[in-house]
DNA sequence: TTCGAAAATAACTACGTTGTCAATTTTACT
DNA sequence: AGTAAAATTGACAACGTAGTTATTTTCGAA
């Protein structure tokens, strides 16, 4: 195993750092030269040693991603775009699962260009001692020493209030998750009960349902309780796609109809899945506009470009006939 | 940034390479030098370069692991406890999300000691080019080049049967996932109906329920169905635990106890959540002894120890009282 | 043909560390 | 005190590559 440069070289017939400047593409060789050292290097099946590299160059082309333990689920999908985009810029991505601080340093050592952590609770000392710029996705700070996107939650849930509102709906509910370890999810409801108080509506019974996580099955459950109830309302706006689908089949069970007797959008960033009957309505950030920011912050700051301290993005609402317009 | 260990001999007043001892423990360093270096090395907050440290001592202590882009949810319990464990060994775990074959060419730049593919389909070429060595955990296979690590499903659900045979249920349903893209799923209904017509147990219309897919929704639909049946099994065997809780679930609400009415064993290998009502009786290879074989395998590895080729792991039935006897 | 500049290639150092071996200091014993 | 042996430290060559500088080759013009 190893085969080197060196190796390549002696095959060749020529210097060594000749062929490092023909395996770099460098224009200081001939071209028939260059042709023929990239031959034999395919041919010797040469791997370049990574950790030379980086040694003599101070550039890793890597990029180091802290993966937290929760929620790594919803975070699959744009981590995998994200992976898509850097490598596209040809950069290599690395995940590490150990904690923030563990990882950091770890990829501090590794000598990676730049670190994308995914925090969950805002917490940034570990970054004082990090000489490799980090970029964060997660809630937005003003304080932050490093640049962090963030995603404007309030502003979508706003956006589905009042569009529903416009629509004629005033007998709104909200499912998610409420009693908040979770930030993210506690930024809704506020936003879903002050858009609503903002906008004049009557809250009712069910204005708010609390479910225990953001499953499928919790959608069921809770919309099943809503239209047993007395209270049903005209439209929901749900806090995930997969309550959403719960939602739908709880609808269907009994035989009450989307958009017909009950509007829904679901608030989400992920790309529909297509087994859905009902194509739903969704607010939230598509995940290919995050995906690209975060790519593109993290090459702007390994190319030392200014960049903004905190990047809100904001949401689109996209409404299928998961939706309908209430007569008055 | 970049303390190097020339900045701390100098700091400290001595070589270079007394330093270098000094970090990596050696007994070649007295004791008072070696605290004082250390110290200072702490004092300056140094940062060893992973890169220069690999091309000289060809060493990573890093092992990377490949993950598969389906199935992440399983598995990232495993991996999770995997990376302690190899922590514990003093192996940094850095993780690819790339396709196999770039992933490892990957590794094999970046020098990693050992490289551990969660194989989704058995396909084992692109290990002829890794000359960093592999591990895989996936379905045995007596010609590949490199240890697999398995689990006996087959031997998991031939157990739970022939337990709840022993204990008198002669109506026993599977709920799992049967038309089969995913061979783990495969092998084990194929185990049941085996199990089954061995003992010879006749079959009835509902000995086996297919769902779409392992999720607690599914559990729950598919039990529904066959409590509101005339064909209601004595016993249920399913295939993964969010299954259970569906149908755990789907018994609750139709006033059906477990175990009085029914009883239930899963196949698992991932710890049982505590938020269960009824403990589950379970059938599967704990998740500790898969990340111990795992890590210790890869480690065999590395230190070119002598290891059998394919490692299968035994199955245990843990019988709680979700389960009864039937008197006859 | 010969000279000179440009193009192509070769030589060599640096990167930060490890590990081997040599040099030095300390220790223990005569 | 002197000496050998042991303990400690230092010097230096790798490791494989990039990049800078030096050398050779090529080719056009005189």
């Amino acid at each position: 195993m190893g085969v080197t440069i060196k190796d390549i070289a002696k095959a060749a017939g020529v210097s060594y750092s000749t062929v490092s400047k023909a395996l770099l593409n460098s224009p200081l060789v001939k071209e028939p030269t260059k042709k023929k050292i990239i031959a034999i290097a395919k041919e010797l099946n040469y791997q370049p040693n990574a950790a030379a590299r980086r040694l003599a160059s101070k550039k890793s082309n890597t990029i180091g991603v802290v993966w937290p333990t929760i929620e790594r689920v919803t975070l699959s999908a744009l981590i995998t775009k994200i992976n898509e985009q850097l490598e596209a810029a040809s950069y290599t991505t690395l995940l590490s699962i150990n904690p923030v601080e563990t990882a950091v340093t770890i990829f501090n050592q590794f000598q990676v260009d730049a670190i994308l952590v995914f925090d969950d609770n805002n917490k940034s000392e570990y970054t004082s001692s990090s000489s490799v710029p980090v970029v964060s996705y997660g809630l937005s700070d003003p304080n932050s020493p490093y640049p962090i996107i963030d995603v404007n939650r309030k502003q979508a849930i706003h956006l589905a209030v009042e569009y529903l509102y416009q629509q004629g709906h005033r007998k709104i509910s909200y499912i998610g998750n409420v009693k908040g370890i979770d930030r993210l999810q506690e930024e809704k409801v506020d936003s879903f009960q002050k858009s609503v108080s903002d906008l004049g509506i009557d809250t009712f019974a069910n204005a708010v349902i609390s479910v225990d996580s953001l499953d499928q099955y919790d959608g069921y459950l809770a919309a099943k309780n809503i239209l047993h109830s007395e209270h049903i309302p005209t439209a929901i706006i749900c806090g995930s796609q997969d309550l959403a689908r719960g939602i739908i089949r709880a609808t269907q069970e009994l035989n009450v109809s989307i958009p017909e007797d009950i509007s829904i959008i679901s608030y989400d960033n992920i790309p529909q899945r297509e087994d859905l009957i009902i194509p739903l309505s969704t607010v939230g950030v598509p995940l290919d506009t995050i995906s690209e920011h975060v790519a593109k912050t993290l090459i702007d700051v390994i190319n030392k470009e200014e960049i903004s301290n905190t990047i809100t993005l904001e949401p689109e609402l996209k409404i299928t006939n998961s939706c309908r317009t209430i007569k008055e």
